[in-house]
DNA sequence: TAGGATTTAATTGTCGACAATTAAGTCCTA
DNA sequence: TAGGACTTAATTGTCGACAATTAAATCCTA
């Protein structure tokens, strides 16, 4: 099992409350697209949707704010994101600067077993039937799994929080709105196994610079596919 | 007047809501240790001393924890943030991987317009009696001021609103509890301007190296003064 | 007296209703 | 018919009360 639905919360306890709950509905349906991108988000509606009152809603919705995926305006109400090409590449310099230094500080805070668990994870993974067969399930899962696991041995509070906590709700939701699964995974695979090695070396000045450019690589392959699309269209 | 008031509210909009107000002031009494860190919040005492519903306070206290200025847990309640050490540098290393990044993001988006601006701010700080006199308005306001016109300068709204609605009002917060009024002003703002050089020739690259090791310095700085009490209390 | 179970008090979570603001629809006028 | 003022409807913000959970105090027992 991936470790990506112990961190939908960032504060890892379980959801006990009912806004709790609610929240992590409507972060899962806003992710995979059955919240539509832009929309506006009426309160009353969805209250008589998950049968709770509009306080309990409202809560939830302030959790969904923390995490960037609706915005709300005063006497106005709350829309959920759009994606945008541009708001996906801000997210992605963000990224690179926060994931570059979290890859730096796991180098020198990871401890030895943790760093073994995570070599062992990239073995799964080379053996795994799933990226010999196809390349979908590496891309989505396993990449994530990966940089999860860097970004807590980073043992920085405000990293995990802003990372997990936050911008990855949002990079989930530009991957799956965006339908990303694109032919990059045995290259990642190899950029992810240079990363590990640097990191077992405790040579963080060198981790920063391979996460960095994994990540600049990932967003590269984003923009182009990007201008592929628009030419094709404008060729159609 | 300093740019500084006008992002206490991330969206730039007024405080129309009395929630918003509450918040506001909460926000400052909290940064200035009026609300001690680390102490508990009682959520009937605080609106009574408000003069509000505890609705309300509670949205309040939902914008407060957006800034990681307060941590809630479920059934159990609010506490402010406690300033450690550790927290400390956290916030440093955050610091120094985000605003390098928006520093070299600044040196490719600002208009010529906003680098004009800048400058001239840096060449009335250098005139200002307040540098000549004394350290401190430099090392407070005009140090604050810079970096906020940076960050803005970077464009990136995902970099804006991590750096001044969040991390910001945590480094304002620590300056002013743990009293920093370092005799780095002079230094300080002879990076400054170097940093703005950079920016002005349109190298992000050394933009963002330059601001790097700013900031890291300043952490340094600070770990130097810490080590320094440290020793001077187990003397005594 | 110390430790633990039970009761009591206080705090947080949730609810429905009212007030204030905004958006939509209607009517009037040029 | 187009534009704007007015009226109406809907949505958001705020309030006080009740339910559920947690922390404190009390009592009992070994």
């Amino acid at each position: 099992m991936s470790t990506i639905m112990a961190l939908d919360n960032p504060t890892l306890q379980k959801a006990v409350t009912t806004a709790d709950k609610v929240f992590d509905a409507m972060l899962h349906a806003i992710v995979d697209g059955k919240i539509a991108a832009g929309s506006k988000i009426s309160e009353p509606e969805l209250a008589k949707q998950y049968e709770i009152s509009r306080s309990t809603l409202r809560e939830a919705l302030n959790r969904l704010e923390k995490c960037h995926l609706i915005e709300r305006k005063a006497n106005v109400g709350s829309r959920v994101v759009d994606c945008t090409i541009e708001g996906l590449l801000e997210i992605y310099v963000v990224r690179e600067a926060l994931e570059g230094m979290a890859c730096r500080e796991a180098a020198n805070n990871m401890s030895d077993e943790e760093i073994a668990e995570m070599q062992a994870m990239l073995a799964q993974h080379a053996n795994s039937q799933a990226l010999k067969d196809g390349v979908s399930y590496y891309q989505e899962e396993g990449d994530l799994d990966f940089h999860y696991k860097v970004i807590l041995g980073s043992h920085n509070q405000q990293l995990i929080n802003i990372l997990c906590g936050q911008l990855y709700h949002l990079v989930r939701m530009y991957r799956i709105q965006f339908g990303m699964h694109s032919p990059r995974a045995t290259r990642a695979f190899q950029e992810h196994s240079n990363i590990i090695q640097a990191i077992c070396d405790r040579d963080g000045e060198l981790a920063e610079i391979l996460m960095r450019r994994h990540i600049a690589a990932s967003r590269k392959n984003i923009e182009n596919k990007i201008a592929q699309q628009n030419s094709s269209q404008n060729k159609a």
